[in-house]
DNA sequence: GGCCATAATGCGTGTGCCGTCATGGCCACC
DNA sequence: GGTGGCCATGACGGCACACGCATTATGGCC
């Protein structure tokens, strides 16, 4: 059963538990600072001097931050020295972004033409 | 340009604003209400008072819920004498849900593993 | 037009979380 | 062992938003 990973959304309404998990998840990728960290990592590992030095932010919020994502899986990190270089090889959050992305894409054009035919 | 949805994010971080709207977009299925509306009415296209009495939620509440995924295209609704009845026939959030289900459950799976070689 | 049901909108309250300051723990190096 | 740089964590202010109550706007029915 469950063959595809569509099959029990679609099938059904999910449960309490199963919808508040899946909300968390989707909460963490609604901060802006959180997801512009996920994105940097994308690019490769970088230590938090670094992120602190992209990111402006503070160093307790860019650690906050990296604790939130490591707890949920979507970054791991190493020790280099004294250094912590965190990475996130998780294609998963890049999958979602794109799927969004595309989605507002196609928003914004059905907008532009529906102001062209007014 | 730009023929696959993947490109433009995979390449590099994506701009401020881009980032901001992807992130306004996860906010709104961050939310248990909103998401379990969006899940109901992908069973089928539902009236107001049939949604008040599966949530539980109060009418003020769900009204501006729905208002706001109305706003960002994800529901649509249909005057039925002086009812309205709510569609969401976007593929679009059960696609996320379904990638981020997944990837909750292999993560349970890995936990578990883990647990058993110890 | 008057009336009723349905949905939308001000308003107030409470709560959860972001973001910073200050402190504490950890590791390398002397 | 002492010291200094790097990261994590407790405490706190501030703000945004969920949620309900009461009210108002809107469309059907007599």
């Amino acid at each position: 059963m469950a063959a595809s990973p569509l099959a029990a959304v679609t099938a059904s309404p999910p449960s309490a538990e199963l919808l508040e998990e899946i909300c968390s998840f989707f909460r963490l990728l609604s901060e802006p600072a959180r997801l512009q960290l996920l994105c940097q990592l994308r690019q490769g590992p970088m230590d938090v001097a670094a992120l602190i030095d992209i990111t402006g932010f503070s160093q307790s919020h860019i650690s906050r931050q990296l604790g939130q994502l490591q707890r949920a899986g979507l970054v791991n990190c190493r020790r280099e020295g004294v250094r912590l270089t965190y990475v996130a090889d998780d294609p998963l959050v890049h999958e979602l972004c794109a799927l969004v992305q595309s989605r507002l894409k196609q928003r914004l054009q059905a907008q532009l033409h529906q102001l062209q035919n007014t």
